[in-house]
DNA sequence: ACTATTGTATTATTATCATAGCACAACATA
DNA sequence: TATGTTGTGCTATGATAATAATACAATAGT
């Protein structure tokens, strides 16, 4: 597991920003064990207290539920995940092509630009 | 001007990439004068020690340049300008991609969902 | 029954962010 | 010369974030 964390901005929020990613990704299916609190944050290699309030996050969302001394699991809802990663998906498109907006690029200029990045051997990570 | 403010992110970053974005899209030319800190600040409803550390960052990154009393100003290096606005945009669509690819959407599919985009209300003519 | 593991709660400490309020030096100009 | 505006600096305060170090309740497994 990656937990590329940024200091940019609170951690907690990156944790659970990656722990949904995963879950409506699949890498965390649906009715899956959550590893423990302490191992997670082991693993992330942050506090179990910051983990535990991005858990918590979590669970306010839908996304996991617990039992207790059992463990966490990720929730069974599939048709919540698919509707979740649909939510997101749409954010991110607007907020995206917003900000491209914002730098005085036209939307047939931002398609131009998408369109050079086609094949350019990059879907692995950055070039630079 | 707009000022639209987020609490998730801290204000002064926030101010540096409003400022930036006026900036490469030319809502502020190179070589205008800056409003004055504490203007700049209640336009925004932001404490001045908070703009004040926004436009010393813009000023670290380049983009604006201070003579004492005189005030503020853009910097006249248009070709520096440009460059940093092809590299935000740059950066900002990688960011995307990685963004759409960790929610495990492939790049035909990210393509698919912007075209569906393309029409829909969507426009703020900022264009230029 | 015992033990380890689970989630959860508490307190304290440090750092950053944002605000408030005040002060000062440099300079343009009336 | 006097005044106002400019950028800049300083201290203090409150809120939030992250960490550290414990502690406790509930249960699964032995």
């Amino acid at each position: 597991m990656q937990w590329q964390l940024r200091g940019d901005r609170p951690i907690y929020q990156q944790l659970v920003e990656i722990l949904t990613e995963q879950i409506v990704s699949g890498q965390l299916a649906a009715g899956d064990k959550v590893l423990a609190v302490r191992e997670l944050a082991a693993q992330a290699g942050v506090n179990p207290n910051t983990m535990q309030r991005a858990l918590a996050d979590m669970e306010r969302e839908g996304l996991m539920y617990t039992n207790r001394t059992s463990g966490r699991y990720v929730t069974e809802d599939k048709e919540m995940i698919q509707k979740i990663r649909e939510q997101i998906a749409s954010d991110r498109i607007a907020e995206f092509l917003a900000g491209m907006s914002q730098l005085g690029f036209s939307e047939q200029e931002v398609f131009s630009l998408l369109e050079k990045r086609q094949g350019e051997g990059n879907q692995n990570g950055t070039q630079k």
